[in-house]
RNA sequence: GGGUCGUUAACUCAGUUGGUAGAGUAUCUGACUUUUAAUCAGAGAGUCGCGCGUUCAAGUCGCGCACGACCCA
């Protein structure tokens, strides 16, 4: 049998001797009247080692983060949602009944104290409890006080220690929240109308990605969990809503990496009779707007490289872009069989073997380009090959009227007047189609339905895609997609991992299986 | 997919040339009624990620696997 881990024993024999006093361990009755927020403000007045002139008794509930025990006596801190506080615990004041229960609290322990607001010697405001009662025993040890939780791969498997003990990752996944309640308000006062489209779709369409696929038993079909909401959000525009914007996941059956998690959160919104140019303003006024409200400055530092996210920002056609930035002269870059020439002889880019002047520009670009665009640009005028969904540039019909964002060298947002013509559409998605060659993780079908909705005629639109989970990185200076995601995938943990003190003496695999139902 | 590094007590980390595993915090016992990395005295706590190999002997060397981090594709 397995020997239970020491720790784990003695927290649970102090859990049976609580209950032995008769002491409820997992109690549902206090109701704390106070956030430990609102007493900070309430102690300016009090000099210290003073609390006669506090009348007021207050209650608070939270976890407690650490115990300086004496005799009789003991300092702990509390914290809850919104902050936290020095308890002070003495026998004097709590009774020798209460007093005896406490020695049994540990670190990790959800309390609840009522008591009154002083100083202590050295200044800290602090409550002096008379009342405490046990809410939850914790079971398990907390990590370290001073070093905390380091390891990152127990801070992303177990994020609930890791959001109770590293007040950083508390205050990323506070940001983000504010970061998408900001841009709902944001697309709100504009106008814009908050959808929900379907996540899984019959066709998944919108992007290149390979999808996850799934099945509907009763229907007796396939599904997919979306790779983009595009073509549902344009159906809106078809239907007569002008302005629709869409916060949500996109799930992508590829690889996971600092900058990639199979399932992310995408913006997506659409405003009838504009066109990417109106994108871009409201973009940079989105973004900048964002940084001002969640960092009070648009000048920020991301990894050590500044960032200034001042409007204007610089906007760039690809071309432009391939000369000031790449370094290509403009007569190579104009000319469609000298650049498909260079990218050919260029170490490093990859391309097709019947990919046309559009891609080798692109593939040009991102490889030269890309990763000096720091500060915010808009790179615009994207090959008609590289763009299926985007409306063709009046004057070049070999370009789009699309742009991608960029700043610290990554690709934020991606947005164009969006095609209208149903005709150009069905035959852009057939060349998609086409395309994919012998990929069969991509799924390309042709959705007759969104031609069909095309057909019945879509407003003149300009349409944008903006990666939240990245934008989230850059605005809160984080290094991995997985440390603004509060549950991020991971491979899962081996037995030993996850239950050190349990499944020991494991059968061997062939034995019989008594989980399985049969 | 490839490369580099990592995995040792609950947490953070040491571990020399291969010779039966150490510290701090946390925990337990005792002292202590204003501490804040409390202090003082003592104690317990480890399948050294998993497996195979080399060896008289493996945390340490070799190979494979798992998980993670970083870089590259």
């Amino acid at each position: 049998m397995s020997q239970e881990n020491q720790l784990l024993k003695q927290r649970r024999e102090k859990a049976e001797a609580l209950a032995a006093l008769g002491i409820n361990i997992f109690s549902n009755g206090f109701k704390p009247a106070n956030r430990i927020k609102e007493l900070l403000p309430k102690g300016e007045h009090l000099a210290a080692e003073t609390f006669e002139d506090t009348r007021f008794t207050y209650s608070i509930a939270g976890r407690i983060m650490s115990m300086r025990k004496f005799g009789k006596a003991a300092f702990c801190h509390l914290a809850d949602d919104s902050g936290q506080i020095q308890i002070y615990i003495k026998q004097d004041t709590v009774g020798e009944e209460q007093f005896a229960a406490f020695k049994k609290w540990d670190i990790g322990d959800i309390v609840g104290i009522e008591g009154k607001l002083f100083k202590t010697q050295t200044d800290e405001l602090s409550v002096m409890a008379d009342k405490l009662v046990m809410i939850t025993k914790s079971l398990r040890p907390l990590p370290e006080k001073w070093h905390g939780l380091t390891n990152v791969e127990t801070r992303y498997r177990q994020r609930y220690v890791d959001l109770i003990v590293t007040p950083e990752s508390r205050a990323i996944f506070r940001k983000r929240v504010e970061i998408i309640r900001l841009i709902r308000e944001f697309l709100g006062n504009r106008g814009f109308m908050e959808v929900e489209t379907p996540m899984m779709q019959p066709i998944p369409g919108g992007a290149q990605a390979k999808p996850f696929m799934t099945h509907h038993n009763a229907l007796g079909m396939d599904l997919y969990l979306r790779i983009a909401p595009e073509l549902y959000l344009k159906r809106l525009l078809v239907g007569g809503f002008e302005r629709v914007f869409e916060i949500n996941r996109n799930f992508r059956n590829e690889g996971l990496s600092t900058r990639h998690n199979p399932e992310f959160t995408m913006l997506e919104f659409y405003q009838a009779y504009a066109t990417y140019h109106d994108m871009m303003d409201i973009t940079e006024e989105l973004v900048s707007w964002l940084s001002q409200e969640v960092n009070e400055t648009m000048e920020i530092d991301y990894q050590g490289t500044k960032v200034n996210l001042t409007p204007p920002w610089r906007r760039l056609t690809m071309n432009e872009a391939l000369t000031e930035i790449g370094g290509i002269a403009p007569e190579i870059v104009k000319d469609d069989d000298e650049i498909l020439a260079l990218a050919r002889s260029t170490k490093g880019v990859k391309l097709e073997p019947l990919a046309g002047p559009g891609k080798a520009r692109t593939a040009l670009f991102e490889l030269l380009v890309e990763e000096k665009l720091i500060d915010p640009t808009f790179i615009t005028s994207y090959p008609i090959e590289v763009s299926p969904l985007a409306r063709r540039n009046e004057q070049d019909p070999t370009v789009t009227d699309r742009f991608e964002l960029f700043i610290t060298g990554r690709e934020i947002a991606n947005a164009f007047s969006e095609l209208s013509d149903p005709i150009d559409q069905r035959q852009r998605l057939e060349q998609q189609i086409a395309e994919k060659g012998d990929d069969e993780e991509i799924h390309a079908e042709m959705d007759e339905d969104f031609v069909r909705a095309l057909e019945y005629g879509m407003p003149a639109a300009a349409g944008q895609g903006i990666g939240i989970d990245r934008l989230i990185m850059l605005l809160t200076n984080s290094p991995s997609i997985r440390d603004v995601i509060l549950f991020p995938h991971m491979k899962p943990e081996t037995e030993e991992k996850s239950g050190k003190t349990a499944g020991k003496g494991q059968k061997e695999q062939g034995g019989s299986c008594k989980k399985c139902k049969g």
